[in-house]
DNA sequence: AAGAAAAAAGTGAACGTTCACATTTTTGCT
DNA sequence: AGCAAAAATGTGAACGTTCACTTTTTTCTT
């Protein structure tokens, strides 16, 4: 009837007839317990179903199991409340939570301020109430040397996603200009010659790579030079500048965007024009969403590697929270799903339009 | 040099003059602290950046300002693997970490196995490491007594998400059934007098009402009996289903749909079809995820109040873990989003098809 | 103005770990 | 067999709060 309190350490200790530092050696996976003892207390954790309290662990000194990943407050929150959700996040729950969870470890996100000054009081207050044994850094924020130097000055591991050198942070990436670069290729290869990249916003470090990556795939097959036109992530944005340039003198017959958003807008603007999809326009996308495989026809996309990173991230915080030096570079693969809107060229027969 | 300590109540205390529990008091409103000591104190806390140690608190028996939300394991980690994302997570975390900043709680996600027996068991693990404020159930949890039973005999307050009653826990639902009434309702004014339902499946709970509801209006409209077919949330089953609805005798014209995924199934076997929409086939989703503004044409749907829902539990979980008795029934509205969809029964001028 | 009651403030203990070190046991070597 | 070194185990203190009290100060009553 008396609600049973908690199992300490020191019942399971009691128990096997140990000292409560014993238990924690095992439960730690420390050193010094001889093999027979370290069975019999491992049954006993087992038959009393001791979980170690990891308030009390942190107290004590010890790890917090925890590893905070940063997201910017201010794109996270315009993405939900305007109803585009963040599949980004989704996606980093989904790796972040995987690897966490077999490690026995937890994350947990954090939504911190955009403004570069803001950041790091905002999370050096997260950090006071949490003690999180590493942190994951998102774009913007991966960007924010001060956030980093405030994060190393206090021990802090770090993980910096979009990022590469991993001299004095784990860094992990993927390689936004070469994908870039592949996407042109590919619809080079398809026989088209004009081609245009409709970028997201140049604050946005990745657009930035991309658009060096397409440009120079482009280049390197004497085809350019490629239209960029800046739409800023907006399906509206992307649509009025398509249709300028579909129904502009030399128009483009193959197009990338930077996310899936503005590669709909792509299919929508040639629906409108009465252009055919892959035949008389090939569209690549970046981000891949889930909705992406319902698209009429399904669009064809570079797959950021989002979940691997963080799961990366995360292994490598882990990692480090158990000594290891906390630097890295990691180069994730990122992937193109081939699915229905990228083609190769096929002109009409006739010019006019026919059943 | 010396790295600087953290600052704790003490330092704040010894600043004012006062004792920690005086500080104590201050940060977490308590009462019997006179005006102007509260001042002095708040300040100090500025000027110093204190911040509560969250660890620290819950060891001294105070709250964790924590609350848990569980989902299951099996259908997210599915739901992931295959690409689909988690919509559903992501406006979770949205409502959940909306209201609980506010509060300063912290959310986390806990994944726990779908089978009955093992899911308590999973879940007093989280709980005995992380010792939570209040938890979040979700379905099919939410249906699971022995869980709910459990929490409550910790004492752990426990907030169901889609279930009714609230006389032992707080719970938190829209009502499934009138959504799907109002869907067919709605296409019942447009015109249409045929009508199909695409259900998921009879395990969840909310396919089940929705069926109801959609009978029972057709009943009052005498417009029945409603197809209704169950293709497990799935693309390739509905459109299975679907054609051969569509290609039947007495087909219907006004279909609604589970999932996002079933009613792009829909707009899938019309195009094959032929059939125009929303002329020939009006269709109504359940779920609008944010893919769905952009299919063609764009979809109409039913919009969950899954942030709000969530929020609505975290705020009432916070209430419960400050003292307020943690029972309630809360119905929230959903909202249906008209887009293009959907309209009048509109058959063409003549059967033959023409330019 | 005294005494009682209420409000404000303070104190020791406890929460469940880990750390740093002390002690005991075992192993290895000659 | 004896000793040194290594391995295994144990102990007291500390982490930063809140709780349950106790003590002091203020307010109210007559």
């Amino acid at each position: 009837m008396a609600k049973k309190a908690n199992v300490t350490i020191e019942d399971v200790a009691r128990e096997v007839g140990v000292s409560r530092q014993t238990v924690s050696r095992v439960i730690n996976k420390g050193p010094n317990v001889k093999p027979a003892v370290r069975e019999k207390v491992e049954q006993a954790i087992a038959r009393l179903g001791y979980v170690p309290n990891l308030s009390a662990r942190r107290m004590g000194g010890g790890r917090s199991y925890l590893i905070l990943a940063v997201n910017d407050r201010q794109r996270t929150l315009e993405n939900w409340q305007a109803g585009r959700g963040n599949d980004w996040v989704d996606q980093m729950l989904y790796g972040g939570m995987t690897e966490c969870e077999k490690q026995g470890y937890h994350l947990m996100f954090e939504l911190i301020d955009t403004e570069p000054e803001k950041a790091p009081v905002e999370l050096s207050h997260s950090i006071a109430a949490l003690r999180p044994d590493g942190i994951i850094l998102t774009p913007p924020h991966s960007d924010n040397e001060a956030l980093a130097a405030m994060l190393a000055e206090k021990g802090i591991p770090c993980a910096r996603i979009g990022r590469r050198g991993g001299e004095d942070y784990i860094d992990v990436y993927m390689d936004e200009g070469a994908a870039a670069a592949d996407a042109a290729r590919h619809l080079l290869a398809l026989g088209h010659r004009k081609l245009a990249l409709i970028a997201g916003s140049p604050e946005y470090g990745n657009s930035q790579k991309r658009a060096e990556g397409f440009l120079s795939a482009l280049e390197q097959a004497q085809c350019g030079p490629g239209l960029v036109a800046k739409a800023n992530f907006q399906f509206d944005r992307a649509a009025e500048l398509l249709e300028e340039m579909l129904t502009g003198p030399n128009p483009p017959t193959g197009v990338i965007a930077d996310n899936d958003e503005m590669a709909f807008a792509a299919l929508h603007v040639a629906d409108k024009l009465g252009l055919r999809i892959p035949d008389d326009l090939s569209v690549i996308s970046f981000e891949d969403t889930p909705g992406v495989r319902f698209s009429v026809p399904p669009l064809t996309a570079i797959r950021q590697p989002t979940a691997e990173m963080i799961g990366k991230a995360c292994n490598e915080l882990i990692a480090a929270a158990g000594g290891q030096p906390a630097k890295g570079s990691f180069i994730l693969p990122y992937r193109m799903v081939e699915r229905a809107t990228t083609g190769p060229l096929a002109p009409r027969l006739s010019q006019a339009s026919g059943s």
